[in-house]
DNA sequence: ATGAATCATGTCATGGCCTGACATCATTTG
DNA sequence: CAAATGATGTCAGGCCATGACATGATTCAT
């Protein structure tokens, strides 16, 4: 059912656009009542965005034997590129994606969810006692940036119909943000 | 009356919460219509938060003498530093930053409202013609996140009744994001 | 000063999101 | 078989947001 409701909400979307389906149009393409939408997903938004538990648990859960704040920043980025190539074998993942870029909103939902992320990860960093508040939030910040980064990256390939490795443009952007700040 | 239906918002959020304040509580404490408050601020949100209007507008108007990725991040940085100081300044840069720690929905809203300036300002390096799509993209979100996390740093020390010099906190916030990239 | 145009505001209606309360029906379980 | 449990529907209601239109004040040209 979870699985039925999502699909509708993501047929929906791209025929009419985000801002013309309603819960209505998705609870009635599934034969279910608008009420058991509401049972299943505790948002409109919800639906439509599985969110991003799998990534927050990987992530939290996630062991680092280094003891700096590079090191751990470094270890919780091979999570993420690891996971990123998963995600992209998941059946929804590559409509989302296309999504993201042709329904801006799109992006602020995702955005939105994405703080549960953040505020998750940033505790959790805090609580392995090494790193300080400050740092654990800014790890935590630049951690869901390179994730929305890249995988925005993926989504505007996969509209313009190019063919892309998801893990080499991982890659590319764990590059490009160490080029920010040169070794001086 | 922009200014009165934000204080007063203000006000009853910090009389009530953030979610027992309806917009007709605020209309009513300012003495207004419900439909007059829509008219002034397109969403509820918005007559909370006054937006980034004035950091979009100075970090993309921003010139920048260099022409290296790191350099130009390092410019924008130098000028949300400035922008910093000046905005805590403000009449109520001082409550909303308390209200984003005690009320956690806040932040959310926050977070979303700042879509825009990662829009803005990655499209805008874009156009100079300097940087590339996921370079622009990247340096924009680094520098959403570097305010971000340098004003909830804020925030939270004011809650906590510390003093402290917000100029020296984004450096603080810069200078801790340097140290995640070492020199190899 | 007058009349028209403009502007701010209020009122009303509507629609979409979301929740709580309760009824109903099917399934499971003792 | 009967009771408990769970999934779903129905209904009511509240809040956010927008469009349409009326009204009163203000401005401005004549």
């Amino acid at each position: 059912m979870l699985q039925d409701i999502q699909r509708a909400a993501l047929d929906l979307v791209e025929e009419q656009g985000l801002e013309a389906t309603t819960v209505g149009d998705i609870a009635a393409r599934v034969g279910v009542s608008e009420r058991t939408v509401f049972r299943y997903y505790p948002s409109k938004e919800h639906a439509l965005m599985p969110g991003q538990q799998g990534l927050i648990d990987a992530l939290v859960s996630s062991e680092s034997a280094h003891h700096t704040p590079s090191g751990i920043l470094e270890d919780l980025l091979a999570v993420c590129r690891e996971l990123f190539s998963h995600e992209v074998e998941q059946r929804d993942f590559r409509r989302i994606s296309r999504l993201l870029v042709q329904e801006p909103e799109m992006l602020r939902v995702v955005t939105r969810q994405e703080r549960s992320l953040v505020e998750a990860l940033s505790s959790a960093l805090v609580h392995r006692g090494v790193l300080g508040t400050l740092q654990s939030l800014l790890i935590a910040e630049i951690v869901t940036a390179c994730w929305r980064v890249a995988w925005q990256s993926f989504a505007r390939y996969e509209v313009d119909g190019m063919d892309s490795d998801p893990v080499s443009l991982f890659d590319q952007t764990v590059r490009e943000l160490g080029q920010l700040f040169p070794s001086t």
